[in-house]
DNA sequence: TGTTTTTCTGACTATTCGTCAAAAAAATGA
DNA sequence: TCATTTTTTTGACGAATAGTCAGAAAAACA
């Protein structure tokens, strides 16, 4: 028994730092740098073990972006957490979003490869099926507060929790990914986009009539006390870089 | 003269065989099976000569991305023109992207990859540029009719056009990318994309105060007008399908 | 300590990118 | 017309990388 237990404990430490490596090695050298050969050198195994691993390079890279989904989820999960209205919850966990992207810049990056199917379909039903349910997860979260939204009388009673969610994702997503492109935003006249999306966000939430609206209350106040109450040290962390 | 001029014709005839094909392949085979010795042999011409036209794989995707990005400017472009009142031109504009989106999705997807560095590095900087200034003159069609509108009271006088167009535009890439992921927006309660896409921009629009609001004009009858006056040829294509 | 089972290894094959010397084709000119 | 020069095309080749697998090494067992 004790043994393969050590066993398996063995085998989940070194699939760590296979992607542990992985992750360095994307980040330094980029997608197309990063080779098998160069994780097996750099974990110090054969390029053999590193495939009972991960049968191919996309499998690691998706495994990659289930972490990076689990990390985000899990600071989703906290926002929705904090103790306020409804319309504080939310902005919440788009605070835990926002920390996340400036925290991890290089991480959402890489996920945008599990974008394209080409890249998808190699992997492993079971690791899309996990990252499909992650994806899930995190819009049940949001639901879950826009259907507390309603009961509470916060949302109108005719609202659509899913389309809200929708709007507020999709707006997310595309910030964060056209701020990492090239395209030179300040240039355009953006010079801080974390800001621009936050204004949107409360204007989309204004226009379903999410109340309290952002006229009624004072947003900047929920935000110090999320920032305490929720997420004190990536606030610490971020400052301190 | 007359050698040279033909010569260059053809050059440029091969160039647009090349691009269709792999066009072609990268819409049956996907990214990963989009070869060189492929296009090659599609082409009927040999790998050298392919090679002469375009460096590396991800010119040749560069390449069609510029292509989309042409094709999309010009709808944007067309749907600027429109006359009428400065929201009514922007949603024309947005009814010319929901067209292309529509008409050529897979073209979409693929200018996803040109999004990350790691590819784009290897691009020429001649085309590097190529994309960004089309991607800027999409912005400033847009940002045009923003000024327009401060300019006719439409938009409050201390308005950013820049933020604006920032954020539809984010909107826009977030759904029409996520739409594409094998998410399946059906089973969240996403019926229909395009509708959501297009009242979540009302409600910026609204949110932003550009007159007249939603509740102020028959929206309605604008969309058919710019069915009929700036995409008809579009638009009987899409129904036939 | 010898046997069995499990794990690990890196040489090997296959694929694809990208190059380049030589062949083929086209242009030139007497 | 045909020999010479210039341009274009070719596909065999070298290099890099993905992924495999028979045998070596290590661990477990008895």
């Amino acid at each position: 028994m004790g043994i393969s237990a050590r066993k398996q404990r063995e085998k989940r430490e070194r699939e760590e730092l296979i992607l542990k490596e992985a992750r360095d090695l994307r980040l330094s050298k980029g997608y197309l740098g990063l080779t098998m050969d160069r994780i097996a050198q750099k974990t110090e195994y054969s390029k053999g073990t590193i495939y009972q691993h991960f049968s191919c390079k996309e499998e690691i890279l998706m495994a990659l972006s289930i972490q990076v989904m689990e990390k985000r989820c899990e600071l989703f999960h906290r926002g929705a957490l904090f103790k306020g209205r409804t319309r504080e919850r939310i902005m919440a966990m788009g605070v835990g979003d926002e920390l996340f992207a400036r925290l991890f810049p290089d991480d959402l990056r890489s996920c945008l490869m599990m974008r394209m199917a080409s890249f998808r379909e190699k992997t492993s039903l079971e690791r899309q099926i996990r990252l499909k349910s992650l994806e899930q997860r995190c819009m049940n979260i949001f639901a879950g507060i826009a259907r507390d939204g309603m009961a509470q009388g916060d949302l109108p009673p005719e609202s659509n929790p899913e389309s809200i969610c929708f709007s507020l994702w999709s707006i997310s997503f595309g910030v964060y990914t056209l701020m990492r492109t090239d395209i030179p935003l300040a240039e355009l006249g953006i010079d801080d986009p974390y800001q621009a999306l936050n204004q949107s966000c409360h204007t989309l939430l204004d226009g379903y009539h999410w109340t309290p609206l952002l006229s009624e209350w004072d947003y900047e106040k929920s935000l110090e006390r999320v920032r305490k109450e929720i997420f004190p040290d990536e606030f610490a962390r971020l400052e301190s870089e």
